[in-house]
DNA sequence: TTCATACTTGACTAAATTAGTCGGGAATTC
DNA sequence: GAATTCCCGACTAATTTAGTCAAGTATGAA
């Protein structure tokens, strides 16, 4: 159970820009130095990250991304969504055939992994960027 | 950030083990049967666990595995670690210098993941065998 | 205009990990 | 001695991860 690039990288960089980008666009190859990250892999992330809503971009000379929504409403939980790093504990989800639902011993573990994913969510849901920025995580 | 059939396999045989093996021994075809889970896959796993002393063995006809520990002191977390399925959310713990200590914005996002981490810790830690068999789970 | 910068997008790939399988052994009981 | 069961190492197919690469589009500045 480990947390991938994916996800890291991604709250890495918008950190990076509600950190330094004070408004004006951030160019990503300064977040991908800045941060040690490669740049053609956050470009991909930061496709994501644009079509779900949460940076703007401007292109060309002095472009680059800004966040479209207040460091204040964006949740880590929501960025590890959108960019499809799930917070996944159980497998039983999409069909209840081939589930956990066969016999009652299965289900017994089914409790304890759904509620190791919603302490997992509550947690990240209840962090937002501004919180990692001014450090005011516990 | 998903977790594994390992681990998931090996709570869930223990479960079984905790609830149908009252102090006899029960077969590994037995609980794989049960749990609809992949006979040799669960020998590997359960070669771990008893060497790291969570099951005790016996051979031969009517033999089985039994719990080493009473199911009330085995917690899941133990479990998870002794057959290798580890809770990481850094990547920073081996060397200090490729970590994430070179510029300070790397390590605004150290505390959040070790915060997750101590999270999913704490939660799976708090949680006996038993716990799981009685459906004790909040 | 032209150039440099920067985002946009899809295709591709090497390496690692996962989720097992397979085959043969050794101990124990009936 | 035969059936059962644990013991153990080697192997492998498929998936996922963690990227790279190449080509294009838009913008601002000189």
């Amino acid at each position: 159970m480990k947390l991938g690039t994916r996800g890291r990288y991604a709250v890495m960089a918008l950190v990076d820009l509600a950190y330094y980008g004070q408004g004006k666009p951030l160019a990503l190859t300064e977040i991908a130095q800045r941060q040690s990250l490669p740049l053609s892999y956050l470009e991909q992330l930061f496709l994501k990250l644009r079509q779900k809503g949460f940076v703007a971009s401007t292109r060309g000379h002095l472009g680059g991304y800004t966040l479209a929504r207040e460091a204040e409403a964006i949740r880590i939980s929501e960025i590890l969504e959108a960019i499809g790093e799930p917070l996944e504990t159980t497998r039983c989800d999409k069909s209840s055939a081939t589930g956990c639902l066969r016999t009652n011993a299965k289900c017994l573990t089914h409790a304890l992994w759904a509620g190791l994913g919603a302490q997992m969510q509550q947690y990240l849901d209840g962090i937002s960027l501004a919180d990692v920025c001014e450090r005011r995580i516990i």
